[in-house]
DNA sequence: ATGCCTTGTCGCACAAGA
């Protein structure tokens, strides 16, 4: 089965492509971010025609995530646990059935983290370690399980086409990817390293300057294998081409094949 | 140098993104 993830950067600006992807790649189960949209103001109908299932956790005007999947979405979860107060909408999680059993997937849309010297960055900091905390639990269950989303972190100086000019920058600075690597140790495999290391394989590229055609991107879009996951793992990759399409997003889609 | 884009909101510009 293929799982995806892609920051759309707006569902109702984004529908055209995001039905166009949907039925060229037809991911089996998919996580959203920034869908920028409340529940109940989705063009939920047009991506059920294609067959999908479509769990929400939505939010007015920000942030956003959601499930999209071709069979049931069961047992889900809306928001990161771990702190009542937060009222961002940038944690969703579900389980589907499969023939080899259940497969859960977290999709999440991790706080971008600038200006550093605003709260903003210890709310990234706070909010890693409850997805750490999170991740923990989940990973009791000894199942397949993928936390996948726009992490707003690059993991490694290959992940960024200007290192020495991104090196204070909340996407990448030592804290940021210090408590990354924390997560990762808990025992996930990145999907993207582990079968298409190729340095320089970008996932989002700014708007502003000409970063798509100079290909000045950053890898910050990233799915994460739990064990049982990764003994399943057969292929990934990055769908650049959808950066060259009409009204794209910034974040193009990343995907993984498991066998199951 | 937080802007040279883009989105959404209820606006006649703004905040936020990365």
């Amino acid at each position: 089965m293929r799982l995806a993830t892609w920051n759309i950067n707006g569902i109702k600006a984004r529908l055209h492509n995001v039905l166009a992807w949907l039925e060229k790649d037809s991911p089996d189960f998919a996580c959203l971010q920034e869908i920028k949209s409340e529940d109940d103001s989705l063009p939920r109908l047009e991506i059920e025609a294609l067959g999908y299932h479509i769990e929400t956790h939505g939010q007015k005007g920000f942030n956003g995530v959601a499930l999209l999947s071709k069979s049931p979405i069961e047992d889900v979860t809306r928001g990161l646990p771990g702190d009542d107060s937060d009222t961002q909408a940038r944690y969703i999680e579900g389980v589907v059935s499969t023939e080899t059993g259940a497969v859960r997937l977290g999709g999440l849309y991790l706080p971008n983290g600038n200006p550093v010297d605003t709260e903003k960055y210890p709310y990234k900091l706070a909010w890693m370690a409850r997805l750490k905390a999170h991740a923990a639990e989940r990973l009791k269950l000894e199942e397949p399980f993928v936390l996948a989303g726009d992490y707003n972190v690059i993991p490694t100086e290959t992940d960024v086409h200007d290192p020495e000019a991104w090196r204070d920058d909340a996407l990448f600075k030592p804290e940021t990817r210090a408590a990354y690597w924390g997560l990762m140790s808990l025992g996930f495999t990145d999907a993207i390293a582990a079968t298409a290391p190729e340095p320089h394989a970008y996932t989002f590229w700014d708007f502003q300057g000409g970063a798509w055609p100079k290909n000045h991107g950053i890898r910050i879009d990233h799915l994460l294998l739990s064990p049982e996951a990764a003994n399943r793992l057969s292929t990934a990759g990055i769908s650049m081409e959808l950066r060259s399409w009409e009204k794209p997003s910034d974040h193009v889609p990343v995907w993984v094949d498991l066998d199951v």
